[in-house]
RNA sequence: GCCCCCGUAGCUCAGUUGGCAGAGCAGGCGACUUUUAAUCGCGAGGCCGAAGGUUCGAAUCCUUCCGGGGGUACCA
């Protein structure tokens, strides 16, 4: 029994016939089943404070009127009594609604009321005999006629493609969803103000950019009408942030959305959500003192504890976090020693003896970088600072005093994945320019997991940009770690997906 | 890109070696003035993701496609 109602657009099924026939007889008497505002007074949660306050057992407070107003989430007919649960931004409350505590035909008109409603309840607040905060309902409102049911009451929406493809349904029937996505947010809050409060500058720099910078990532490619030409989205922050502490910027960050064209996986999301810091005057020892109390205060902030637990292992995010060099750790967990294989060809042969799938083509950094995955990374649960990359991964980073062969660079690591990167950056010109004409060499030698050169920010830093540690981390990959959710994509609102074919 | 798994009522899920399509929740009708996954009674609800094929007969077996998940490759 299917009639089109919005041609084109649904089916109207029986379900739907029902409430819209609902809302309609609410039209016919006149009352407007979407009204512009409504009045509330109390939240759930503040409903349920003044209950608290209540002497043990049963009772009412006395002489005390409240406007509630939320989702119909639950609802129980009794006959002459009716309890209705209300979700709204604080919890639920319930609403006790009496035929001899109701106007004229308010009970009767109950049958109008479906799961998924918004109403407004005004009344008293009491304490029923089983203990539950209610409110007594004098009068009721509709505020919003919903016109499809809801999720499953009890077991929410489970269908995966579902929750994220309509988030809104996993969010009203999910209770860990909506946790989830409230400590993302109270987490970025959490990061912010840690940052203001160190002085740091919030700066917005453009998402469109000229060319993919800052990283070696594969970009997104849009075309700018009004100057008919291409244009990528950004991959990093990183040189436009540099071009501001060449400015005289002191202090800066951003957080914000980067693209990158690659795949997807459960820590990897095409648009991804990065947080950086550049501070001037200040190295990678100074930025890894300051991310350990960073994260960890953050997690202290928002959850009110620094050990949360992933994929069934508990992490103690309390600094000091363990520090330990690149090639130190490689020789710790089996990899290869790189103080003996210092060079492309007898590393790669070393790398293929071992079984790696190594591609021919790759630089000697991205050899080492794939020992690094294959040997450290996954051995890395506890919160760890890997110093001291190889220069040929990092041409961005400064030099180390007194080894040529390394950068002064950490990432650091949580779980197995990379939480986070940073940089002594390299402030010196010419070598910027070495660095970058090492990465195109290695193009044309068909790595394509290079940098680009990008002759603007060089120009840039001819000007002078003063000695600065920076700081780049995954927020994203943060939001996993503080909520327990072992996929990106449980912690991204509305992650990407297939259209959907006819 | 490749491999594996999944898709059944609005939602959550059963469905045996191929033999008439099932339950709970939601929704409808009825009973019930302190329930809270309310309870009880009666009915209703389906193109079994789509298209082909095998078969007397397909939700079930085969092929292709669509969508999702997991792995892997690629990728900071």
């Amino acid at each position: 029994m299917a009639a089109s109602v919005f041609p084109g657009r649904w089916t109207m099924d029986e379900l739907m016939a029902q409430r819209v026939a609902k809302l309609e007889l609410l039209r016919e008497r006149g009352v407007d089943p979407y009204p512009p505002r409504a009045t509330r007074t109390h939240t759930a949660a503040e409903v349920t404070g003044l209950v608290d306050a209540l002497p043990e057992g049963p009772g009412e407070c006395e002489g005390v009127r409240v406007q509630v107003a939320g989702r119909v989430v639950a609802r129980r007919d009794m006959g002459k009594a009716t309890f209705i649960d209300l979700l709204d931004g604080s919890g639920r409350i319930q609403v006790l609604l009496r035929q001899n505590q109701l106007q004229a035909n308010q009970y009767d008109d109950l049958k109008l009321i479906d799961l998924g409603d918004f109403i407004g309840v005004t009344g008293q607040p009491m304490r029923t005999r089983t203990g539950q905060p209610t409110v007594g309902a004098a009068a009721w409102t509709m505020l919003t006629k919903a016109l499809h049911a809801p999720p499953e009451k009890y077991h929410g929406l489970a269908d995966g493609e579902m929750r994220q493809r309509h988030r809104y349904l996993d969010l009203m029937s999910n209770e860990e969803t909506r946790r989830v996505f409230t400590i993302r947010s109270k987490a970025i809050s959490a990061l912010r103000r840690f940052l203001d409060a160190r002085g740091f500058l919030e700066v917005e720099t453009p998402i469109l950019h000229d060319s993919e910078s800052g990283a070696a990532a594969r970009p997104f490619i849009t075309h700018f009408e009004a100057l008919d030409e291409d244009r990528v989205l950004r991959i990093s922050l990183e040189l436009h942030l540099k071009r501001l502490l060449i400015g005289g910027f002191e202090r800066v960050y951003e957080i914000g959305r980067n693209f990158r064209n690659e795949g997807m996986s459960f820590k990897h999301n095409p648009e991804f959500t990065m947080m950086e810091t550049y501070e001037a005057y200040a190295d990678y020892n100074t930025v890894a003192a300051m991310v350990e109390e960073m994260v960890s205060s953050v997690a202290l902030e928002v959850l009110g504890t620094t050990k949360v637990v992933f994929r069934d292992q508990e992490i103690d995010l309390a600094p000091p976090w363990r520090r330990v060099t690149f090639f130190d750790a490689m020789r710790q967990y089996g990899g290869p020693d790189l103080d003996v294989f210092r060079d492309r060809e007898s590393l790669y042969k070393e790398l293929v003896r071992r079984g790696l799938d190594v591609s021919p083509a790759s630089g000697y950094g991205k050899l080492a970088d794939d020992a690094m995955s294959e040997y450290i990374e996954p051995r890395l649960i506890q919160p760890t600072f890997l110093l001291d990359y190889p220069v040929e991964l990092s041409p961005l980073a400064k030099l180390k005093p007194g080894n040529p062969r390394l950068v002064e660079r950490f990432e650091c690591f949580v779980s197995g994945f990379e939480l986070g990167n940073a940089y002594t950056e390299l402030n010196d010109p010419q070598e910027q320019r070495a660095r970058f004409d090492v990465q195109v060499a290695l193009r044309d030698e068909g790595d394509d997991e290079v940098e680009l050169l990008d002759e603007d920010f060089l120009f840039a830093l001819e000007h002078g940009m003063p000695p600065t540690g920076g700081f780049g981390m995954g927020i994203d990959r943060l939001v996993m770690l503080l909520t327990g959710q072992s996929s990106i994509r449980e912690v991204i609102l509305f992650p990407p997906l297939k259209r959907v074919k006819e």
